[in-house]
DNA sequence: TTGGTAATGGTAATCATTTTCATTTAAAGG
DNA sequence: CCTTTAAATGAAAATGATTACCATTACCAA
């Protein structure tokens, strides 16, 4: 089991029939490229040198497709726009800690053991109790990082 | 100690120096009538009939406002547009269960104990590590509905 | 009761995202 | 390789939520 395949997601776009253009390379690999969490003025920004034939109504239609074929997640943190993040085995499942000031995001995935049980606990009682099938859960912490505590500290 | 103060947020508003006006309290009454998590449109179209003098603008002051004195909680599920709820002892805090198709909410708080007490390690856990200073958090759940997942086998 | 100031509401402006439609391109065959 | 054709693209216009402006109104302290 060396480096599983390698741009896993044109699989998935041809398992489900669509095209691997260039648009979809090039924007795909911003996020291999540089991870985090862009939004799509963001991605739009990123390539505008390398890449500035890309409209931008192509990059909100390609991140879409991808979240809707399982290649992307799509987050919103309450700053007013979609934020995106590619879905491999190192990026899969964490949780986020966002500061309410400055909008920075770290994402943590070293969970106590307690944390993955419990969580599975909760959705089985929840499933059970409301009918749901849940397929996926939210654990989000906010606050003030560092820095902005200390600049409040400042101005007082 | 029997019902505590009742428009416990007019003592907020005057508190911080605002007015209390009748757009305010007509505004507010919608939340401690309904309950539930209605966007802005929805409050206006609520009022549309007892209170058609009311504009939209004022109805997004309105609800900013209370969101920034902790008079309602904000949200946003992921539908396209912010969602409120008045913050009192009943609703205080709780998690959510949406669907992802109808966009249906449940809430709960009748957590297991070890919920809150695992949140509570967590957030420290995490405080320390990141130096953030943690104010809240969510955990809200996503799946289907069993409506939704009754449509979808018959449609199969 | 009244003056000063915050609040209001209509309208225009923003900003993110979607739709439309004419043009281009991936990819399946030949 | 060359054609064919539906899918994909990009520019521009449309949409929908939220915000900014500004002239007018209404709290409320004096
Ligand atoms: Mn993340
Ligand atoms: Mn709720
Ligand atoms: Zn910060
Ligand atoms: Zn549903």
């Amino acid at each position: 089991m060396r480096r599983k395949r390698i741009r896993n997601w044109e699989n998935r776009l041809k398992e489900e029939g669509y095209k691997i253009t260039s648009p979809r390379k090039t924007i795909l690999s911003v996020f291999e490229q540089l991870g985090g969490h862009p939004n799509a003025r963001e991605v739009f920004n990123d390539l505008s040198s390398r890449s500035p034939d890309i409209g931008l109504t192509t990059i909100y239609r390609t991140l879409e497709l991808c979240v809707r074929l399982g290649i992307l997640k799509k987050y919103d943190f309450g700053d007013g726009h979609s934020r995106y993040e590619i879905t491999n085995e190192k990026t899969d499942h964490h949780h986020h800690i966002i500061c309410e000031k400055c909008s920075k995001v770290i994402e943590y995935r070293d969970f106590l053991d307690e944390e993955t049980m419990l969580i599975k606990k909760i959705q089985n009682k929840l499933e059970k109790k409301f009918h749901f099938e849940i397929k996926q859960h939210v654990l989000d912490f906010y606050g003030l990082c560092k820095e902005c505590i200390d600049k409040k500290k400042e101005s007082e």
